[in-house]
RNA sequence: GCCGGCUUAGCUCAGCUGGUAGAGCAUCUGAUUUGUAAUCAGAGGGUCGGGGGUUCGAGUCCCUCAGCCGGCACCA
C-alpha cells in the first residue's frame, strides 16, 4: 500500500502501482473525468503513470488554469507535429513548446510550408482528437533512443537527445502509432484535448536559437480551453491590431516612413507635437532632480569609437565615412563619448560630483534589415540620454534614484506594469572580472534595495557594464526595452575621466548611463498602442477643434479659437461647409479630444458644446467659455506640474 | 542578415486560368448653411515598387534589386 496525500491534508491509502487516476475514480467519477494530471510531489505527472511510494498529490482540472493551458497547449503541438508528419512524410520534427496564448512547434522540410497548407494540417488535428489517442508514457534506453530516432532519420530528435544529461531518463510518448521525444506530461488521449485551436503562423526559426544553424520553419498555433476562449483571443488580437501604431500614426497624421528612408520617421506637425511635449516634460524631470542638460555633436571622429570599443563591437552597424581630409568620421551610434568629452574638458572636483549630465541625443545605428520594426525599431532616433559622474560610494545611491524617477515618470503615462530585467557580463566583454564583480554587486544592491520583482537575463549586460532594463508590452503582447540603467567602470578607464578628491590626488569616478524614454521614437509608439491613440489631453498634439455648424458661427469660433490658443491651448477651427456630423466623425477618427461644437446658439450666449473622445456618458457638455478654458487648461496641465 | 509572405490611384482594397486597369474614401468643382461618427452631383488622378526576361501580347509567368509585413537572429 502507499500514502496518499491531498492538499487539504487529507490522507488515502491505494494499491501498489496505483496512479493519480486511480486516486480520482476512488474519491468521484466526475473528478477523474475532469483530471487533466497530476502534480505528484511537485513534479508533473501523468494521470496513468503508477506512483512511486508515498506521495504528496494535487490533481489538476481545468480550474486551474494555468496548469491546464499549459498542457493543452502542449499536447496541442504534438498533434500538429504527428499531423504534419502524417500528411508531409520526410518533415524532421525538433521542439514543441506551449508559449504565451498557444504553442509552436519547429519542423526541418526542404518545401516550404505555406499558410495554405493549415487547413489541410487543421483538419487532420482534428481527425487526431476524434481518434481520442490515449498518450503513453514509454522510458527508452538513451541508446536505443538515439539509434531509433537516427534510424527513422530524425536526426534532430537524436541529436537532442545525445545532449540530455546521462543520468536523465529518456521519455517518449506514443499518441497511437506516432511518437515523439518529451519530458510530459500529457492528458490521458488526445480526445481531451478538444478543438479550441488555430494554426495562426509559419515563421523562419534557427536550430536552437542559433544563427550558424540551420534554420527551421516554424508553425505557431493558439490553443484554448474552449471555443468561447479561442474566440475571444482572436478577438483581442483583431483589437489589438486596430491600435497598432502604424496604423494610427497615418490616421492622426502623426509621421510616415518611406522608401527612401529605411527605418527612419518623417513627423509630420501632429507627431513632432507630441514629440516635443515629451522632450518638454523628461527636460522638466530631470531638471527637477538634478540633472544638466548637455549637447554634443552627431558627426565625430572615428576614433573615439575606437576608444570606446565600440567600433569593434558595433563597427558593421556604424554609419561611417572618410571625408576629403583622409579623417573617418562617425555619426555618433550613441552619446557617451560625447559626454565624456564635456565631462572632460577642464578640471573636475569631487564637489562637483555627482554630476549628471543629460543629453537627447540623436543617435544613429545601421540594424539589420529584418530588424526594423515601425518606430519601435528604427536606424535613427532619439535617446532621452543621460550619464552620471559620481563616486564609487555614491553609485547605489544614484541607481535608487534612476530606478525612483523611472517609475514615477512611467506611471505618468500610465504604465504601472513595468517588468525590470537585471542583466549581466556577456562573454564578449571589456575589463577585468573584479571589475564586474563589483558593478554588478553595486547594481543589484541598488536594485534590490527597491524591493521591486525582477527577471534576470544573464548574459545580456552591455560589453562594458551590467545593466537594468524596463519593459514595457505593445498592444499585441510584444515587449519592448524602454528604459535602462548601466554601470560602467571601463569606460571612465579607457577615456582617463578623473576627478580631484579631497586628498588632492586624481581618482576615477564610475558612469552611470542611463535612459529613461529609451528611444522617444520607441515610446512614443508605445504610447500611441496603450492609449489606442487616446492619448492624455496634455500630450494630444490638436488638443481640441473648434467646429462650426453653419457658416455664421465662423466669426465666433474664430474668437474661441484665439481665447483658447492664448490660454495656451493647442486649438484649430474647422470652418468648412460640412455637416456637424461629419466633422465630429472626422476628428473623433483622427483622435482629437475635444471638439468645440458652436453654432448661432452658443454664439448669442458666449458658450460652447465640448464633445469628449471616448468618454462614456460624457459626451457633450455644454458651458461658457470661461469655464471651458479653465476646464481644459486644467486638464492640458502634464502630472508633473499638477503636484 | 535568415525563412516565408506582400508591394495595383493620396488611403483602404478588388482585378479568375496572361489580351493594354476598377471600387469606396480622400482631392478638385458645383449645389447644399446643415445641431454631434460620413449631404448630393460632376471632374481629375494610377501603366500596376524599380530593373531585366519569357510571350504576338504581362498587373497577371520567370529572374533580380528595394521596401514593407510575420517570425528568427541581432539590439551599444
Amino acid at each position: 500500500m502507499i500514502k496518499i496525500t491531498l492538499p487539504d491534508g487529507s490522507v488515502r491509502e491505494l494499491e501498489d502501482g496505483a496512479s493519480p487516476l486511480d486516486l480520482a475514480l476512488g474519491i468521484s467519477k466526475s473528478l477523474a473525468k475532469a483530471a487533466l494530471f497530476a502534480k505528484v510531489n511537485g513534479q508533473d505527472w501523468d494521470l496513468k503513470r503508477p506512483f512511486e511510494g508515498d506521495s504528496d498529490v494535487a490533481l489538476i482540472t481545468k480550474k486551474d488554469e494555468v496548469e491546464a493551458l499549459e498542457l493543452v497547449r502542449h499536447d496541442t503541438a504534438h498533434i500538429l507535429a504527428q499531423a504534419v508528419q502524417d500528411l508531409y512524410p520526410g518533415t524532421q520534427v525538433t521542439i514543441g513548446p506551449a508559449i504565451e496564448n498557444g504553442f509552436y512547434y519547429d519542423f526541418a522540410r526542404e518545401e516550404p510550408f505555406s499558410t495554405e497548407d493549415f487547413e489541410a494540417i487543421e483538419k487532420r488535428m482534428r481527425e487526431i482528437v476524434d481518434a481520442n489517442l490515449p498518450f503513453e508514457r514509454e522510458v527508452w534506453d538513451r541508446d536505443e533512443a538515439i539509434a531509433k530516432f537516427k534510424e527513422m532519420g530524425e536526426s534532430f530528435k537524436a541529436e537532442l537527445i545525445e545532449d540530455l544529461p546521462a543520468g536523465e531518463p529518456i521519455t517518449i510518448y506514443r499518441q497511437g502509432e506516432w511518437f515523439d521525444l518529451c519530458r510530459g506530461p500529457h492528458l490521458p488521449s488526445t480526445g481531451k484535448i478538444g478543438k479550441a485551436f488555430k494554426l495562426m503562423k509559419v515563421a523562419g526559426a534557427y536550430w536552437r536559437g542559433d544563427h550558424r544553424n540551420a534554420q527551421l520553419q516554424r508553425i505557431y498555433g493558439t490553443a484554448w480551453l474552449d471555443d468561447k476562449q479561442l474566440k475571444a483571443h482572436l478577438h483581442r488580437l483583431e483589437e489589438a491590431e486596430k491600435r497598432d501604431h502604424r496604423r494610427l500614426g497615418k490616421q492622426m497624421g502623426l509621421f510616415h516612413f518611406q522608401e527612401e528612408g529605411p527605418g527612419s520617421i518623417f513627423w509630420h506637425p501632429n507627431g513632432w507635437s507630441l514629440f516635443q511635449s515629451l522632450i518638454s516634460y523628461m527636460r522638466r524631470r530631470q531638471e527637477n532632480a538634478g540633472y544638466v542638460e548637455i549637447n554634443t555633436p552627431d558627426l565625430l571622429d572615428y576614433s573615439l569609437w575606437e576608444t570606446s570599443g565600440h567600433a569593434e563591437k558595433f563597427g558593421e552597424n556604424m554609419y561611417s565615412t572618410v571625408m576629403p581630409d583622409d579623417r573617418k568620421y562617425a555619426l555618433k551610434p550613441m552619446n557617451c563619448p560625447g559626454g565624456v568629452q564635456v565631462y572632460n574638458f577642464g578640471q573636475r572636483s569631487y564637489r562637483e560630483l555627482p554630476l549628471r549630465m543629460a543629453e537627447f541625443g540623436k543617435v544613429h545605428r545601421y540594424e539589420p534589415s529584418g530588424a526594423l520594426h515601425g518606430m519601435m525599431r528604427v536606424r535613427h532616433f532619439t535617446q532621452d540620454d543621460a550619464h552620471i559622474f559620481c563616486t564609487p560610494e555614491q553609485l547605489q545611491d544614484e541607481c535608487l534614484k534612476v530606478v525612483d524617477l523611472i517609475l514615477d515618470i512611467y506611471k505618468d503615462f500610465g504604465f504601472d506594469d513595468v517588468r525590470i530585467k537585471f542583466s549581466d557580463r556577456p562573454e564578449a566583454r571589456i575589463g577585468d572580472d573584479e571589475v564586474w564583480d563589483k558593478s554588478e554587486a553595486a547594481l543589484k544592491h541598488a536594485l534590490e534595495a527597491t524591493g521591486l520583482p525582477y527577471g534576470y537575463n544573464p548574459g545580456e549586460g552591455a560589453f562594458y557594464g551590467p545593466k537594468l532594463e524596463f519593459v514595457l508590452r505593445d498592444a499585441i503582447g510584444r515587449d519592448w526595452q524602454c528604459g535602462t540603467i548601466q554601470v560602467d567602470f571601463n569606460l571612465p578607464e579607457r577615456f582617463d575621466v578623473t576627478f580631484t578628491g579631497e586628498d588632492g590626488a586624481d581618482h576615477r569616478p564610475v558612469m552611470l548611463h542611463r535612459a529613461l524614454f529609451g528611444s522617444l521614437e520607441r515610446f512614443t509608439g508605445i504610447l500611441i498602442e496603450h492609449y489606442a491613440g487616446k492619448l492624455p489631453f496634455w500630450l494630444a498634439p490638436r488638443q481640441i477643434v473648434v467646429a462650426t455648424i453653419t457658416s455664421d458661427a465662423d466669426g465666433y469660433a474664430e474668437e474661441v479659437r484665439q481665447a483658447m490658443s492664448d490660454a495656451g491651448l493647442r486649438v484649430e477651427t474647422d470652418l468648412r461647409n460640412e455637416k456637424i456630423n461629419y466633422k465630429v466623425r472626422e476628428h473623433s477618427v483622427g483622435k482629437v479630444p475635444v471638439i468645440a461644437v458652436v453654432g448661432r446658439k452658443e454664439a448669442e450666449e458666449g458658450a460652447v458644446a465640448l464633445r469628449f473622445l471616448g468618454e462614456e456618458g460624457r459626451t457633450q457638455e455644454v458651458m461658457s467659455l470661461a469655464d471651458a478654458i479653465a476646464q481644459l487648461g486644467d486638464k492640458a496641465t502634464p502630472p508633473d506640474l499638477k503636484r
